[in-house]
DNA sequence: TGAACTTTGACTATCTTTGACCTTTGCGGT
DNA sequence: ACCGCAAAGGTCAAAGATAGTCAAAGTTCA
């Protein structure tokens, strides 16, 4: 298993513990999963980005600290809504994947759907399509998806 | 025998051993059957596609794999898996339409499936490719959507 | 004997891991 | 107040680990 997935379990676990949000401490946590501590950092920009619903904080210095929160969706409009609105309008097949596969680990969507957004997103049907031009399809595929499963 | 069909054959041995779903690592697979890595692509697309009743999903880099799937024979997904074969490589976006309305009538997928298929098979989302294309497109995807809705 | 299928390998794309070097902040000491 | 050091965290590019693409060359078979 990729060290990278187990940052993102231990990050996502204490997220579930915590009720949406955390604080680490980057060397520490660095030196108890074994790895170096910028790759907590790779961890985060890669997959606890805005577009996946996460904030992310931090303080350098004595004391200082790494938030990560959840963003919490309003209960009147659907989450999705928001993220429709915040997608750009590009996005990469592993972009795509690690979002469905977020929005599905929330439960924002179903399992099944999640499977659909996948192949739907993926390079695999894509292969028609003028390489320069797949992602701003993805995008624009991902918009229309989300936007249905939103109503 | 070709080394294509033992490569066939393998992938085939362990998808029965495991039912259905199996993963593997290009590089290691072909050092193993003596082949070239780019062969096992050579075999996975002319002889696991959609139209044949699979799906293949892959990841690069540090821990990559490749993913293989084959769609379950059930009474209710095997309309769609003779449909999948049938389908030509081109699709207009009306008999796209069509053929979901038609679908959801007989009740072969949901409502709610039926939704995402129309969205996702509309020329709403193709607005970014070749005009050309996109009935090759829509038919690649169309296959992809049934494919994974029969598994 | 020509079309379709198979085999190869050079080149490309993507994802992960590591490490050297940079910036910010808090705290003491003067 | 100021200074300087120690303690965080941040950046970035190189190296490593996989998989994908494509076209040329070889093979098979109707």
């Amino acid at each position: 298993m990729r060290i990278s997935d187990v940052i993102a379990a231990y990050i996502q676990e204490r997220l579930n513990e915590a009720n949406g949000t955390m604080e680490l401490q980057r060397n520490l946590l660095a030196e108890e999963l074994g790895c170096v501590p910028s790759q907590i950092n790779y961890v985060l920009t890669s997959r606890f980005t805005p577009e996946q619903g996460y904030i992310v904080e931090s303080r350098r210095g004595g004391g200082g600290y790494i938030r990560v929160s959840r963003v919490r969706y309003s209960p009147t409009s659907s989450p999705l809504i928001h993220l429709v609105e915040a997608l750009d309008d590009t996005l990469e097949e592993g972009a795509a994947q690690r979002l469905v596969s977020n929005l599905a680990a929330r439960e924002v969507i179903s399992a099944h759907d999640a499977k659909l957004l996948l192949a739907a997103t993926s390079n695999r049907a894509y292969r028609d399509v003028d390489p320069e031009q797949r992602d701003r399809l993805r995008a624009a595929m991902m918009k229309q998806l989300l936007t249905v499963l939103s109503l």
